[in-house]
DNA sequence: CTGAAAGCGCTAACAC
DNA sequence: GTGTTAGCGCTTTCAG
């Protein structure tokens, strides 16, 4: 290639990364050269050299949760604009599969990761930033120094449970997608969750909460133990962790002629695109996704150069979405 | 790391990749090494060197489609299962972003390509695959020799329109994701669409006809647009090339309280998971994403390793799913 | 402004 | 079984 344009590689390397005087000439003579030869640089030798990836890595649980889903698509396009690549890295769940994932940073595959999902401890994941950056997105971890993009998941939680209150709801049950134990975002919708019931002087019943809940599956299953209860010891609203989780139930409800909201209220989480289009349109709890997606990609990019980032948390908030199911 | 275990780089080499005649000590001094440098290997590198990428490049239109997300997942994890990774590109039907795509491949990024989407044609595709194999997956082209993995849409559609005119539909609706010219999988369901209306003498309306139709909000728009058609000329069944289409247009009648499928039936495409819990559970032909991602990846890898590759069409069967929308 | 030369971390050929 | 050597395609000094 170089010879074909009859310039050194230096040349080729500099026109290739936009060094400037360059001379006109040359580099049309590159051009041209490139054009023939159809010629595309190699990304591993850059990489070697260079040490610098292009590939940001992005990790969820799931792709198939379709609050994830949507997570990813905004990141990708955030992400193209700067010129990255992203990488979508599941973990099922899995503390291996984590490692195995935050190794890529290690292996020089990956610019930087921004973790959208969390299973190991903050420290064990903190080791990793020696090799790049590591944002955690839409996880807020008071414990962990990583650099952190989140909405205020408590709040937003308290303000809708203070909202089912107001309308009147006494018997929250309530589903999570942890153990009740993590410090994930999980965590910070029960704190909420234990507030309100501690600041509304609610009753809580063990029947009533359902943990490790996470697909539509899961709610039907929910559903079907609710409905196993003795009648009087029905909860009159369920607090779910996701739209999906929400769609369960709801299906499990219909099966069975239980009226929502009537005889028992459903709140989703996420706002997913069919939420609004169930046998019953789903009163939910709206992410802030474009933003969490352009906060956090800005803020790795940022890292990467060793910049400052400053965003507003306004720009985060979780937004009460009100339909027919409450 | 080589002369901390006291042994040569190739030997070293040879580990990393399970050569067999090492001795043991070595083996272990090699892994004693390894753990205490905390070390792995360079994949630029490697790759560099041995001119192979670990990693499959996944093309879709946009991951926001659900078909699409379940197809990814799937194939993800059947990668996973012989050592590769995934890459997810979205073109967002944009025939430049696909070039820049199949790039990818030339530049020695990917191993190879499954194209669940395609944009440009078949020649412009099979240039390509000079440098790596590229599949076409849930896409047939008889005019291309890419190798391709699909189920019989034709076929499929055809049995579902049959299934609908015994019903007693005869005012077929149809809307197609593309311009009712391409050749993906679009047109093997629109050849069906006109063979049945041939066969079973129904008469063609222009009115009936939607093009580009892909999202929610494409199917809630084209329910406004038969709502504004003169009563007498409604269709009695509308046949949605999505799902996604198939809820717009369930939202847009459940608001002017026109009732599925009494006043208007709808079919949908692919089986979503949400598909069951709409307003009106959906009638709706689900597609064999399993056994789709199974072979594209199975068929990719024998290509790699230029071995032959052979399925059986029994295990790509489109299946017709009746609920309550017609 | 441009080129020569060194070398990133690895694998493959060849020798022993 | 194991080591020596060359070199993948690029970027980065360092000279000029």
């Amino acid at each position: 290639m170089a010879k074909e344009a009859g310039v050194s590689v230096t040349t080729v390397s500099r026109f290739l990364n936009n060094h400037p005087y360059i001379t006109d000439s040359k580099k049309q003579a590159i051009e041209i050269a490139m054009e023939k030869l159809n010629y595309v640089q190699n990304s591993a030798a850059t990489q070697l050299r260079s040490k610098k990836s292009n590939f940001i890595g992005v990790l969820v649980s799931r792709l198939s949760n379709p609050f994830f889903t949507s997570l990813v698509d905004k990141i990708e396009a955030e992400a193209k604009i700067s010129g990255f690549q992203i990488i979508v890295l599941q973990s099922y769940d899995d503390k291996n599969a984590e490692s195995r994932i935050l190794k890529l940073l290690q292996q020089g595959v990956l610019a930087g990761i921004i973790m959208c999902s969390i299973e190991s401890g903050p420290n064990d994941i903190e080791q990793y930033t020696e090799y790049g950056p590591i944002i955690l997105c839409n996880i807020a971890n008071s414990e962990s120094k990583l650099p952190q993009v989140y909405s205020n998941q408590e709040q937003g939680t308290y303000d809708a449970l203070t909202y089912l209150f107001n309308q009147g709801y006494r018997k929250f049950a309530y589903c999570t997608g942890g153990s009740l134990s993590r410090h994930s975002h999980g965590g910070a919708r029960t704190r909420a969750f234990e507030k309100a019931i501690n600041d509304y002087n609610l009753k809580i019943n063990k029947n009533w909460i359902f943990y490790q809940s996470h697909t539509i599956e899961d709610g039907k299953y929910i559903g079907e133990k609710i409905l196993k209860l003795n009648i009087k010891e029905w909860p009159d609203v369920i607090f779910s962790n996701s739209d999906e989780i929400a769609a369960g139930l709801l299906k499990t409800f219909s099966i069975h002629n239980i009226k929502v909201p009537e005889d028992i209220a459903i709140i989703g989480f996420d706002d997913q695109k069919y939420s609004e289009l169930l046998s019953t349109p789903l009163t939910t709890i709206r992410q802030p996704i474009d933003a969490l997606a352009m906060h956090s990609v800005n803020y790795l990019i940022s890292l990467l150069k060793n910049e400052e980032y400053e965003f507003s948390a306004e720009d985060l908030q979780l937004e009460l979405v009100i339909r027919e199911s409450t």
